[in-house]
DNA sequence: GGGTATGTTTCCGTCATGGAAAGTGATGCA
DNA sequence: TGCATCACTTTCCATGACGGAAACATACCC
């Protein structure tokens, strides 16, 4: 299976685009750390992953009886990993052809 | 100069990114031609132009005196250019450890 | 001058986003 | 047992982005 290019807008989102990412990288990562990350406050990456949530994209996981108050760990799900995959598959088609560094000598006009 | 990764609001809108792009494909650019690419009505690609515009990264030329109605070319400026490549390099970096597949035949990169 | 092509601007409704503040439920402690 | 605290979550509100319709502006063609 593939992940066909498709451009998705619930991953699009600059921020959600970045927890997606940092989620790709990481199995599991706890919700102050994506705060921090983001440099958000909570309600916004609160309603961020609610979003991705939502769509089916992260999963929540609040493991209790481990001594601590209980803390929120994000993971990426299947679907989520193949919509970021497909997303980003997209993001390459469109940019592939661009340099992204090194400008050299360019016509531009104006 | 090289472009430094960073992450650009004005380009990374869907449709700026999209034009952004193809207008660094090719040189220069007809309005219709974006405007039928996208599938946007007239007002929209005008007013994201114009955003473009706005922060220098187009340019339009109408020219004149050639027979035909005047047409609006659309091209990227130098500036334009080099922040789409920073925006790209910023894209770059926080997705180059995904593993996007692309449909279609396999490209098996060395 | 009238009509048409090519955008541009205005108007308006809708939706996304972000922070503050209030709410929720579990945990720690006296 | 009861209250404070932690770790979010939800509600409320203000702001701004976005898109289309309609009106407008201008340049060409006859």
């Amino acid at each position: 299976m593939t992940a066909e290019p498709r451009f998705d807008e619930v991953i699009h989102a600059p921020h959600r685009l970045r927890i997606c990412a940092a989620l790709a990288a990481a199995s599991e990562t706890e919700f102050s750390v994506l705060r921090e990350l983001l440099g958000v406050s909570d309600p916004v990456l609160s309603k961020h992953l609610r979003t991705l949530q939502d769509a089916g994209y992260v999963a929540l996981t609040k493991p209790t009886g481990r001594g601590g108050r209980v803390r929120t760990w994000v993971g990426l799900t299947g679907k989520g990993r193949h919509a970021l995959q497909a997303h980003v598959a997209e993001l390459r088609r469109l940019t592939d052809h661009l340099p992204a560094e090194s400008s050299g000598p360019s016509t531009a006009p104006g």
